[in-house]
Formats: structure tokens, sequence, C-alpha cells
DNA sequence: TGTGAATACGAGCAATCACTCGTATTTTTA
DNA sequence: TAAAAATACGAGTGATTGCTCGTATTCACA
């Protein structure tokens, strides 16, 4: 029997799947400069040389647009740290995991500015719960993996809420990270990295 | 020789200031619940009860109530931590320190989600930066004196990244500190404490 | 080559926004 | 007590917004 109310099957094309593209790079960057609120659709649209009836031939509104581009960046994300936050650096000497951790890190988010304006924005967080959530969590649920395997014998519970504290550290930390110029920017990583390294120690030695 | 080109001296009634008051308060409750950009003045007014007219006695235009809303807020912040975060404090222990700075000013930020809203959003920064530079560096200022205090040894550059780079691990900690409830809020303190002392205690480590 | 689907356009709609203005009321001042 | 100043109102204005829709063009595929 077949289902008459399963939706038609939408075939996109080549120049469907470049044009999403070429929307969500527009977006990116309006959303970068102007924060998701202020940024228009129209302008959007504009930004990426389209006219806003081809925006919303692949967008609903302009919440999905936010969506979508959240998820193409959580992509990346974990392309990018597929290899770099692997279990394999719970092994490493603490200074070596956290450059491991923490360079290619810095190197997405001053390499994709959209990203941060959509994660740093605090009422995006209402509408866009379902979609930052994970995006949030692919540190946090790494971080805590390997914390599993370095400290072993912490309690599962202090565990988790260190990963949640270090991952906010260094959110903490973005601001700063972000308006580094390049020649500032080393100073600033190796703060960043003295602080994580600071607390985690504390943190996961059983005896505090 | 008078000057002819002196504004008319706007005298204030009682009632205007209260009004004020009002429209402020009313602005803090929109702002902290829909964000700076989404938030309309004649919702704002609406929630003061009073009509847009009124609002626009008082405020230029929407941006003016932000500014005017941030330097309330510094106001009070200062009038909250006057003692809380003076000098003497650089005498005390660092658990004793971190206990007199923290204590208050996470009950500040808990008990002024407003404020919290508008130096979270970091798109407000370009149109608000002259009122929320200063907000943001009473506690910068406060407890790099301290720090010159504690620890004189410290070349001057390393000691103004500290305290720039503690204020904001704190902010980076602030999320989890609203976002908790009453009865989580001692352990994300003690957290942001731990997190803060191995921070300071290695920073402040004329050997590192 | 013909046909339906996907892509593209952009004028324009309804809703919302920040803000104004003419007018009415209350308070201060002289 | 009368004039002046401060407070208050709220319908209205022009600009902008998210989004639609009728139509035109380009593509995939039989």
């Amino acid at each position: 029997m077949t289902d008459d109310t399963a939706k038609p099957v939408r075939r996109r094309q080549a120049r469907g799947e470049k044009r999403m593209a070429e929307l969500l790079d527009a977006a990116a960057a309006v959303f970068a400069e102007q924060g998701y609120a202020k940024a228009s659709t129209n302008a959007i649209a504009a930004a990426a040389g389209a006219s806003p009836g081809t925006l919303y031939q692949f967008f609903r509104n302009k919440e999905q647009i936010a969506e979508a581009l959240t998820a193409r960046y959580l992509e990346r994300l974990r392309a990018a740290h597929g290899e770099a936050f692997d279990l394999a650096v719970a092994e490493l000497p603490m200074e070596a995991m956290l450059d491991r951790i923490i360079d290619p890190v810095v190197a997405f988010d001053r390499a994709n500015p959209g990203f941060y304006a959509l994660l740093s924005d605090p009422h995006l967080s209402k509408e866009l719960a379902s979609a930052k959530r994970p995006a949030q969590k692919v540190m946090f649920e790494q971080l805590d993996k390997i914390l599993e395997r370095r400290a072993p014998d912490l309690p599962p519970e202090k565990r988790t809420r260190t990963a949640e504290v270090a991952v906010h550290l260094f959110r903490g930390l973005l601001p700063m990270i972000m308006a580094a110029s390049e020649t500032e920017l080393p100073a600033v990583v190796t703060e960043t990295k003295a602080a994580l390294r600071a607390y985690l120690a504390t943190a996961t030695d059983a005896s505090s």
C-alpha cells in the first residue's frame, strides 16, 4: 500500500545546492556583522546575489536559515576536530593535549566569525535551542570522554561538571581570542591554555 | 555675558524621576526577556504603564534607554561592591578574597538579569560601546589594583592581562551561574572560585 | 523534443517598528 | 491665581521587516 500522505521527494539540482551554500555564506557574513535579530532576509538574499523569492525557495523562514547555518558549522567543526579531538590525546601530557585541542578550535572560530556570532547570542537560545545545543555539546562531550580516560577515578558527576566548566571557561575567553590581532593572538592563546591547564589540574586532582 | 546658546535647564519633577525609574525597570524586564534588538519601545512603555509619547519625553531614542539602564546598573554595582571589592581584600588569603569578591557579584548578577542581558549581547558593543565599556571595566580595574597590591613583583603588562583574563573567565561561567537553580548554585559558585583560584595562583606565580 | 519539476525573479503585502505631534492635564512658579 | 513648564496621552507616520505569489527561465529525463 502506497502512502498518499508522503510528501513528494524534492529532487535538488546541483544548481540548488550551490545556491544554498551561497545563501548560507551570505547569512554567515550578515549575521556576523549585524547579529541575527537585526539581519534582514532581504539583505542576506542581496548579499548572495539572489532575490528574496529565491531565498525562500530553499529556506522556510529566517529561523531555519540560522538552523541550517549552525548545522553546517557543526559538520565542519566535527570534520576539523575529528582527529585533533581524538581520544588518543587523552594519553598525551597536559601541555601537549591542550595544544592539540585548543589550536584547531581557535583556528576554526577565527576562520568562522559567523559561528561565533550565532553561538554567542544568548537570545537565540530559545528559538534555536535544538540547533545550538548539539553545537555546544560537541566540545563538552568529547572533553568528557577525554577526562574519563585521563582521570578514571574521578566520580562521573564531578567529571561532567569539570568538562562543562572547562568549555565555559574557553567560551569566556573567546571574545578576547576573536578580537585579538594576529600578533596578539599567541599571547592570548597561551593564557587560555594556562587557565585551562590550571583548572583541569586542580579539578582532576583526586585529593581536592 | 550670558550664553544664549546654552540649552534651557530642564527641571525634572519628582514625578518625572519616578517615571524614568519605572521605564528603566520595564526596559530591564523586556531586554532580559527579548533581547535589545527584538525589544520594542512601545512594549517597554506599555510594560511601564506609560504611552510611547511619555517614554520619548525622557529618552531621546531606544539606544539611550539602554545607555541609561547600563549607567544605573553600573551605579548599583559600584554601591554593592564598594566595600566588598575594597583593596583590603588584597591582604586576605586567596580563598577568603575570592569569597569576598565573587559572592556579591554573583548575587548582583542573579538579582539583575537585565544587566546580564545587556552585557552579554555582543552586538550591542558597537552601539553601546561608550556605555558598556565602563561597566566591563569596573571589575577589571578593581581586580588589577588588587593584583598590584597582592603581587607587586608581577610586571604590569602581565598583571593587566591576568586581570583581563580572570574577568573573562568569570564572564564565561556567568551563563551557568544565571541558569543554575537555587540548589545548584553553591556547586557552580564553588567551581567558579576553584577555576579562578587555580588560574590566579599560576598567573601570579613569578616562577612561571 | 516535449513536459514537468526545479530554479529564479522582484514587486508588493501585511505587520511591525522607532518615533512624532497636537492636545490635554498636572505641577511649579511668580 | 494666572502664566509657564513639566508630564501625559495615543493615534498616526514613514520606513523596514519577513515573507508571498504570479510569472519567467532553465534543467532533467523519457
